[in-house]
DNA sequence: TTCATATGTAATGATATTCTTACATGAGAA
DNA sequence: TTCTCATGTAAGAATATCATTACATATGAA
């Protein structure tokens, strides 16, 4: 029940939350959408034809791997929206670079990095 | 049933299953040990502390997405081995290039791409 | 034959993700 | 007050993913 916006991650676990992200149809939609201009929530619902709840749910993801940001804000009329964005994010991604990455992945509970041993 | 190694998959889908291939510790630590030389199944397993059965599912996942592809081959004393290297691949994601691969995603089982009239 | 290596897959359970429905709040307009 | 539009979140069901255990096959060596 923590790090929701973990911001002292290993660039191995920074890049497995931003591929979590992005691997949802939905999400790279809302990514999408989002390059085309920041819009509030109930907006971008309608936009992309997707129920608001939902809606909220993914950019949750994509806000917690920093792909999206959101802030609320006061529209003339007095309502409080939040308006999203994208962040200008930029993943390379080849054999190499995710060989890179994955010498600093923190997951896999039992075991750690080190000690390897094969039994049997 | 179906489609597992689509080969004519639009750019927005072939995106979203390299990225869900990805999406995974386990399949980065194996395209990582992977590109530091190719290996077969059993060796594999061993080299990155996961069981062979576990490792099938996970090869099979990233060959789906054209990000390994495997040969099975007959070693000196007759063994069957099969062979596993990555592709070499190289994904660019920005929002932008996420924009334009969204556009061809053919995923959303009812609705389709067209028709997407708010009700309510 | 038996042991050790390689291959693959089926069955089952444990977790995680995804999605809907329902509820609750706040503010301006009619 | 009531309606509308915005926000958020909790509860539960339906799926999908992940992982282990167990089984089945084939080959060479002891």
């Amino acid at each position: 029940m923590k790090a929701k916006t973990d911001h002292s991650a290993s660039p191995g676990d920074e890049l497995l939350r931003a591929l979590s992200a992005l691997a949802n149809p939905h999400r790279l939609r809302i990514v999408a959408a989002l390059a085309g201009g920041r819009n509030y929530v109930s907006g971008l619902a309608r936009e992309i034809g997707i129920s608001r709840p939902l809606l909220h749910m993914h950019l949750q993801r994509l806000e917690a791997a920093r792909l999206v940001s959101g802030n609320l804000e006061l529209s003339e009329d007095g309502k409080a929206m939040k308006y999203f964005e994208v962040t200008s994010f930029a993943l390379a991604l080849t054999p190499e670079t995710v060989a890179e990455a994955a010498r600093t992945l923190s997951a896999e509970p039992p075991g750690g990095q080190r000690g390897r041993e094969q039994q049997q």
